[in-house]
DNA sequence: AAAAATAGAATGAATGTTCATTTTTGTCAA
DNA sequence: TTGACAAAAATGAACATTCATTCTATTTTT
């Protein structure tokens, strides 16, 4: 089973073994094109074993799902604890992400590439989940602050991490052709450009850093 | 069968009435969550003239892929036939689609809310069809006339639509509880004060409207 | 030895597809 | 206008296949 941070043990249980291959099926070939077999033969693991761990299909799905929202947010949860200016934050978050699109295409396709609702529909919608409101609060925090402009949350967070977003999923779909690190400062400049309040800008020109 | 612009002809042939049931239940269920025979049902046909009409169900979803891929070409087309410069067409496409998500949601939803790869695995990436091409085209322009920072094509046009489309989104889930219309103005101008050359940031300095 | 985990053949329900039959449409001679 | 006839379109019961799941036997662990 992939995490964003920890390594896999060894040797990987066997829930972690069904798991691990289910993400790369899913993610490759889509959730409905996937056979229980297809798992079970890719995870070296018995049809018995699988009922057993997660109870069928939607079982091994709804775990997958718990697993990797729980790791994007303690990725959240980690960038919150580390930096205190939530514009600094924003901005941490999309270049973690950026990384993560490299290093962990599995993982950043499964939570930004997928149509969960298709397979999961008893879920809550996913931007209803733990770490996309998190997400939404920091943006919040940053136009309380006076540092974002003062317009709709949703409205702000889509402009912030709509652009990211759709970069990633340009990225793990091949088009854009180069890692997205290289991206992160022009993207962010442009998007602190928009969003940047007068009062802001008011401060970059009468104290400017080259103090 | 839904168009943006045109009406539907009535009687309705009967190739359009399974094109029409399959479009609502496709977005509505998911495409593998749909069988040939509720579409049948909804559209009020038999089993065999969806068979001689579409030759089967993934025939259904490409007749309605590639009818709805040219209904938004035509989009495309109509508003860089109405309007020259390409800021102002990249705000009238925003403006447009956020009022077809009110007023033609299946087929909005259908563009910007499935995962055609899911179930279309032979059709090229949607993002390379035509009219995203057409996008791509229109900022490179505004980049190559000045309008735009010059930054890389792929990464503006994320900026540009990553937010309007995540809006779009978020408004088909319900999360966003107001029509977007709303917004418009409010996210083209944090969008155009981001990617805006520091040369339009003068001349709106020097020649302010307010003549 | 008991309990837990694993194995995989067998099952049956769901569903995409076929095709023989019926109905409609269009043509033309009476 | 009518009726006969052929071509095209529509129909839906029957079929074939796929695939999630069950269940019992076996192995491993405690």
């Amino acid at each position: 089973m992939p995490y964003l941070k920890k390594n896999k043990p060894s040797p990987e249980p066997i829930d972690c073994k069904i798991l691990t291959a289910a993400l790369t099926l899913f993610v490759d070939k889509g959730y409905h094109n996937v056979s229980i077999h297809e798992v079970q033969k890719k995870a070296n693991v018995s049809i018995g074993s699988i009922y057993n761990h997660f109870g069928g299909k939607e079982g091994i799905a709804s775990a997958l799902y718990m697993h990797i929202l729980n790791e994007f947010d303690e990725l959240i949860d980690g960038v919150t604890a580390d930096i205190d200016d939530p514009v600094q934050q924003v901005e941490e978050i999309i270049r973690q992400l950026f990384e993560h699109t490299e290093t962990h295409q599995k993982i950043i396709s499964f939570i930004f590439h997928s149509k969960h609702a298709d397979f999961l529909p008893d879920q809550p919608l996913i931007c209803d989940a733990a770490p996309f409101k998190k997400i939404r609060d920091i943006t919040a925090r940053a136009i309380k602050k006076g540092a974002l402009k003062n317009i709709d949350t949703w409205v702000a967070t889509s402009i912030l991490f709509g652009g990211a977003i759709r970069m990633i999923q340009l990225r793990l779909d091949g088009s854009i052709d180069k890692p997205l690190a290289e991206f992160t400062d022009t993207l962010m400049t442009s998007l602190m450009d928009g969003l940047r309040t007068d009062a802001t800008l008011y401060n970059v020109e009468i104290h400017p850093k080259s103090a």
